[in-house]
DNA sequence: CTGGATCCTTACCAAAAAGTGGGTACCTGA
DNA sequence: TCAGGTACCCACTTTTTGGTAAGGATCCAG
């Protein structure tokens, strides 16, 4: 539901990361550019279509760079933009954040808490 | 669309604040508890339903603490719990980040940008 | 009684997001 | 030909989120 203005920096931001996938696409993404295949492995759950469709959305909304090698195999490279970069750090607080509250987030959601690393 | 266990502490951050309304009303509270009618003109746009609908999901995420006053008219008071006080700090740098490419991420989203404060 | 204050619930619908299944393209090798 | 590799698209369905409208509760004042 997009809203006519936003109302602040922070209205803006979670329209460009809302959803299910947008963010652990982002992260990762952090360490390095991947291919289409690479990246749904690291995204855990994630079909091939939901993957295709959000990333062409970030790129849409150029925090995601999309690069195409003509070669065979087909070989399509994600790597985070300036502007990913950049988004992604401010995501660290927030991550750290679910992750100090792992367990009692799960808890009250009847979800798995991540595995420990 | 819960997934059946997080992968990391990003991932169930984005499940508590996930949707339009969420940080918007975290962000309302950050500078001290509001009424119910105080909170929704605090937020441009949300409609009675949802923001009440959205409180309760807030508070059974245990961000939000609602306290009734059995008084005449109706008060029901809502604040931020300590989780969510670090939560609204965690959102800090992510609220910059929007502010910082506001123009650009508005423009490519058909939205207004938030007017200057 | 009506009108006002406050806060909330319900029924139903609309819109957006996510998902499933089928298919396509480029090629190579057996 | 089929099987494998890679990446992607489309049609349709399901699920989730958000919205509208109507109703309710507690009271007080005119």
């Amino acid at each position: 539901m997009k809203p006519r203005q936003y109302s602040c920096g922070l209205d803006a931001a979670i329209d460009v990361i809302g959803g299910r996938w947008k963010a652990l696409i982002l992260w990762a993404l952090h360490a390095g550019p991947l291919r289409t295949g690479a990246l749904r492995r690291s995204v855990d759950g994630i079909s091939e279509k939901m993957l295709i469709q959000v990333l062409r959305e970030m790129e849409a909304d150029e925090i995601v760079h999309r690069e195409v090698f003509h070669e065979v195999p087909p070989r399509v490279e994600y790597s985070l933009t300036p502007l990913g970069v950049r988004l992604n750090e401010a995501l660290v607080p927030l991550g750290d954040w679910g992750e100090d509250n792992m367990r009692a987030i799960a808890r009250r959601r009847g979800v798995e808490p991540a595995p420990t690393h």
